[in-house]
DNA sequence: CGATATAAGACTAAAAACATCTTATATATC
DNA sequence: GATATATAAGATGTTTTTAGTCTTATATCG
């Protein structure tokens, strides 16, 4: 009953694109290095981003990722399942003869409850409130105070 | 992120002595062949169930597993708990270098907001309650109508 | 065109979940 | 007390999911 490497890695990513702002390309190799996700897993993940319509991709030489929402309009219940899929905490409790096709069924009801809460807090929040608000998130990227990070490298 | 098999399997077992009411020693197997669980994993799940305080085995010729509290003392927390540990929807969500033991980081306070509200709905119900409401699984059990189920067998 | 970057999905490895099996121990009944 | 029966406890095996890598193809810049 845990997040999956796979969603924790793409909040990673949305956040560090959000921090460029909407539009901003930057490549994968950079979204790799910083947030610390292994590239062909981030490769993957951006494909599954895309899909969803919260990222861009762009090919060849230069190429990258960009944002094609501004943060403010991107919230991490939609990042989170457009990796893993529309979040369900239960199939269905409960014996399935008897409650497998019933809504009806109490312990089944009390994890929709479960589930539409867990939906609505990720849904609350949205990366530009996290990035506003995230005191240890904050470093200054190299672009910004000069050039010597990994992005040009040569 | 959803709630193994073996969590499922003891709710349901909970479920069925909750229905016969607390002290009552009810058979693994007739446990195992009314939920529809594997018997040696029940077993397993028994222990922990007991080892959480919350049923009792009683070993030997007629043996089985009785609950030690009251149904309305019992919730869906603890015994999902019981079985999967505590219930951690996330292990830390964001860089580690920067928000590994950083708990004010705001993705990571999001994912305990999340994390308290699901506890929170889980502990509210208890099997009392749920056995009250359910229409769907209240179904009479052999010894009241007479005997002829696989308590006795021979 | 060639260098470089990502696309897409096949493939592999590791971990977790799921389930069973075996040996041991406890208890009721005879 | 012996025997049959039921669970204890954990070793073992299987399957599924997760995690990560690799290869071939395609797109874009210079």
């Amino acid at each position: 009953m845990r997040l999956t490497r796979a969603g924790e890695y793409g909040i990673r990513c949305v956040q560090h694109l959000a921090r460029h702002g909407k539009g901003t390309l930057v490549s994968r190799k950079e979204i790799a290095v910083r947030t610390d996700v292994p590239p062909h897993f981030l490769a993957k993940i951006a494909q599954q981003l895309a899909r969803a319509g919260i990222i861009e991709i762009q090919q060849g030489a230069n190429g990258g990722y960009r944002l094609l929402r501004d943060p403010s309009e991107i919230t991490l219940l939609a990042v989170i399942e457009a990796i893993i899929g529309e979040i369900s905490l239960n199939d269905c409790v409960g014996r399935p003869e008897s409650c497998h096709n019933s809504p009806l069924c109490t312990v089944h009801r009390v994890w929709n409850k479960a589930n539409q809460q867990l939906r609505a807090t990720l849904q609350e929040a949205d990366f530009a409130t996290l990035a506003k608000e995230d005191p240890c998130c904050l470093t200054p990227f190299p672009e910004t105070a000069g050039h010597n990070g990994p992005i040009g490298k040569k």
